[in-house]
DNA sequence: CGGCTTTGACCTGCGC
DNA sequence: GCGCAGGTCAAAGCCG
């Protein structure tokens, strides 16, 4: 059987959910070093093993273990009371040409930042938490994740009309932060980098995917058993090439993100 | 009154 | 040393 990944897509404020199923095998692409990564519903941690169990599901043929002989990975009840919907091509506003010329921009502004954070972080302050970046079109900057957030800063950018809020996870011993801000090549897409993990369930207790989601994941207690409103797909690294071959057919979203902060081991192979 | 946002000040690192 | 930019702090204010 075909794994799939159920991807959800969805404007808190007026678009209508869409959901699409892209099979694993072209998530990654069967080629563990060019993977574009996907954050499946409800995981936002999104640990090596996690990803080496996504990347074996989408190239050996592994049987379900669960209850539910269902051909999603990871889908959640709403996500299947939710039929694909035409209107799907007006959430998807930008075109793909636009959304190209949107992630190369922010590619280009990342790298610029990762080159200063690297010098940064090799100097002094330690170990940065895991990064994991989403790009989501939305009318809204805070989108509801599951999670309660706490603004403590914002901040205008640089070359950019649109200011980045700054997030602090509000649970006491919790020090995962999250950045929102806009996409400067297209405002209508939101930026949203999470930075460290949570040390505790989400306190938004809706949309539980556990009892669909594939018994393969569910193995890692890294996975957040909670779907994000919204949901993404794609990295960005330094291989600009990449990100084109890595681009879904249909690439509503693209996500953004220093997939080498996630799994250092799997984005980048040298000679 | 507690939780949250706002916003100016402050800190740090970097380039010139 | 200075200015800039990113990130954080914390006081003040808002709101339910």
């Amino acid at each position: 059987m075909e794994w799939k990944a159920a991807v959800k897509i969805e404007d808190p404020i007026r678009s209508t959910p869409f959901t699409d199923h892209f099979p694993l095998s072209d998530l990654f692409d069967g080629e563990k070093s060019s993977l574009g990564f996907m954050e499946l519903l409800g995981i936002q941690n999104l640990t090596p093993s996690i990803f080496d169990a996504m990347f074996q599901a989408s190239t050996q043929s592994i049987e379900p273990v669960g209850p539910t002989q269902t051909s999603t990975v990871a889908e959640s009840s709403e996500v299947l009371n939710q039929p694909t919907t035409p209107n799907s091509s007006s959430i998807s506003s930008a075109s793909n040409e636009e959304q190209s010329r949107a992630v190369e921009e922010e590619e280009e502004h990342q790298k610029t930042k990762k080159q200063l954070k690297t010098k940064k972080g090799s100097q002094k302050r330690g170990e940065r938490e895991p990064r994991y970046a989403f790009m989501t079109k939305s009318e809204v900057d805070h989108l509801e994740d599951g999670y309660r957030w706490r603004k403590y800063g914002q901040k205008a950018v640089k070359n950019s009309p649109f200011p980045r809020s700054y997030y602090r996870c509000t649970y006491s011993t919790c020090n995962v932060k999250k950045r929102v801000e806009r996409c400067l090549g297209d405002p209508s897409i939101v930026i949203t980098t999470y930075e460290g993990k949570h040390t505790h369930p989400s306190p938004v207790m809706h949309r539980p995917i556990s009892d669909v989601a594939s018994p393969g994941f569910s193995a890692s207690g890294a996975a957040v058993a909670y779907a994000p409103r919204v949901q993404v797909a794609m990295p960005l690294h330094d291989q600009p090439q990449l990100i084109n071959n890595l681009r879904f057919q249909n690439p509503t979203y693209a996500d953004y993100g220093l997939l080498q902060d996630i799994v250092p081991s799997l984005t980048k192979k040298e000679d």
